[in-house]
DNA sequence: TATCTCTCAACCGACATGTG
DNA sequence: CACATGTCGGTTGAGAGATA
C-alpha cells in the first residue's frame, strides 16, 4: 500500500490498479501518526513568535513571510505549527515544549527571538533550524535567510540621490537598533551610498526628530528615509499637529496593506518577504532532508 | 540466470495491560 | 511492584516466487 501510494516504481501496473480501486473503496488516508511512528517524523515544522509582542501575528510583514513559508509547508505535505516563546522565561514557553518533545521536526525562528539561549537549546535536542533574518551573533553552523538590507538601503538612497536630492537624512527607533540587525543594515547601507556619492549622511532618532522643527535631521532635509514603515506610521501619526513640509520626500522600505492610508507621497523599495518566507522553508525542509546545502545562508536583494 | 514483483515480518515509541 | 508483552498503523528490508 505505502509504495503504492508513495511512487515506488517497482509496482506492476496490475498491483498498482488494484490497490488504488481499495484505496477509493474504504477512502483510505494513510494515519500520519503511524507514518510517523514509522519513521520518526511528525511532519510538523513550527514557527515561533514573540508571545510579549501582542502585534507580533497581526504585523503585516510578518504575515507575508508566514505566507512565503506555508505555501512551501503545504506543498511538502506538512502541517504548520506557530509556538510562542518568551525571551525571559524560555524554558516555560511552548517553543520549548515543542522542541524537546520533538513535536516538530524542525523550527523558524525570528531573528528577534534567536538568543544563545536558544541556539544551546535547538543544538542539544538536535533540532533543525533556520534562523529568519541575519542572527545578532555570529556562529558556525547557524543557517539563515534574510533580505539583502545593506542593498535596500543603497538602492533606495541612490534613488533619491538620482532626483536630484542631496540632503537626505535617515531616522531609526533606538530601541530597534538595538534588537533589529536589519536597522543596522540599513543605517550602513544609507550612509555607504551617501558616501560613495560624496554626500553628508544625517542620522536621527524619531525621537529627535519630534523635538526638531522643519521636520528634517537638522531642519535642512529634502528627503526623509525611516527605516522601518512603522516609524514612518508612528511620525505621521502625530502630523495633524505639524505636517511634514510638501518640499520634503518621505520615503521608507516595503509596503504594508496600511501604505495606502497614507496621505503623503512615499517612495518605497520593494522588500521581497515572501519570498524570504520560501527561502527560508526550503532551507528548513533541506536540513531535515539532510540534502547538502550550497551556503549556509541566503540574503534576498531588494527590487 | 537475471530481473522484476510480491509478501512477510521487524520495527518505530509511548502507553496500557498482563504475568510472576 | 517490576518486568514483559501487546497495541496502534504505517514503512521498509529481506527473501521468495514468477517471468523473460
Amino acid at each position: 500500500m505505502s509504495r503504492v501510494l508513495n511512487g515506488n516504481t517497482n509496482i506492476s501496473e496490475r498491483t498498482r490498479d488494484k490497490v488504488m480501486e481499495i484505496v477509493k473503496q474504504y477512502n483510505y488516508v494513510p494515519n500520519t501518526l503511524a507514518k510517523g511512528l514509522a519513521s520518526s517524523r511528525t511532519y510538523t515544522v513550527g514557527f515561533c513568535y514573540d508571545y510579549t509582542e501582542k502585534q507580533a501575528v497581526s504585523n503585516p510583514f510578518f504575515q507575508m513571510v508566514l505566507q512565503g513559508v506555508e505555501d512551501v509547508v503545504y506543498r511538502r505535505n506538512f502541517l504548520f505549527l506557530m509556538m510562542s516563546m518568551q525571551r525571559d522565561q524560555l524554558d516555560a514557553s511552548s517553543f520549548a515544549k515543542v522542541v524537546t518533545e520533538r513535536r516538530v521536526d524542525g523550527v523558524l525562528v525570528p531573528t528577534q527571538l534567536f538568543t544563545e539561549a536558544v541556539h544551546s537549546l535547538l543544538l542539544r535536542e538536535g533540532m533543525p533550524f533556520v534562523v529568519v533574518g541575519e542572527p545578532m551573533f555570529a556562529q558556525p553552523g547557524i543557517h539563515w535567510v534574510d533580505i539583502d538590507n545593506v542593498q535596500a538601503a543603497m538602492a533606495l538612497t541612490r534613488r533619491l540621490i538620482d532626483r536630484g536630492l542631496g540632503q537626505i537624512g535617515i531616522v531609526y527607533d533606538e530601541a530597534d537598533k538595538t534588537k533589529d540587525k536589519f536597522v543596522l543594515d540599513r543605517i550602513e547601507g544609507y550612509r555607504r551610498a551617501m558616501g560613495e556619492a560624496g554626500l553628508q549622511a544625517k542620522e536621527a532618532t524619531l525621537e529627535r526628530l519630534r523635538g526638531m522643527s522643519g521636520n528634517g535631521c537638522g531642519g535642512a532635509s529634502q528627503a526623509l528615509i525611516f527605516s522601518t514603515e512603522s516609524l514612518l506610521l508612528d511620525w505621521l501619526d502625530e502630523a495633524d499637529e505639524h505636517p511634514p513640509a510638501d518640499s520634503i520626500h518621505l520615503a521608507t522600505f516595503d509596503r504594508s496593506p496600511y501604505h495606502r492610508h497614507i496621505k503623503y507621497g512615499v517612495e518605497s523599495i520593494e522588500i521581497e518577504l515572501e519570498t524570504m518566507g520560501i527561502e527560508a522553508a526550503d532551507m528548513l525542509f533541506a536540513l531535515i532532508e539532510k540534502t547538502e546545502l550550497a551556503q549556509p545562508y541566503i540574503k534576498i536583494p531588494a527590487k
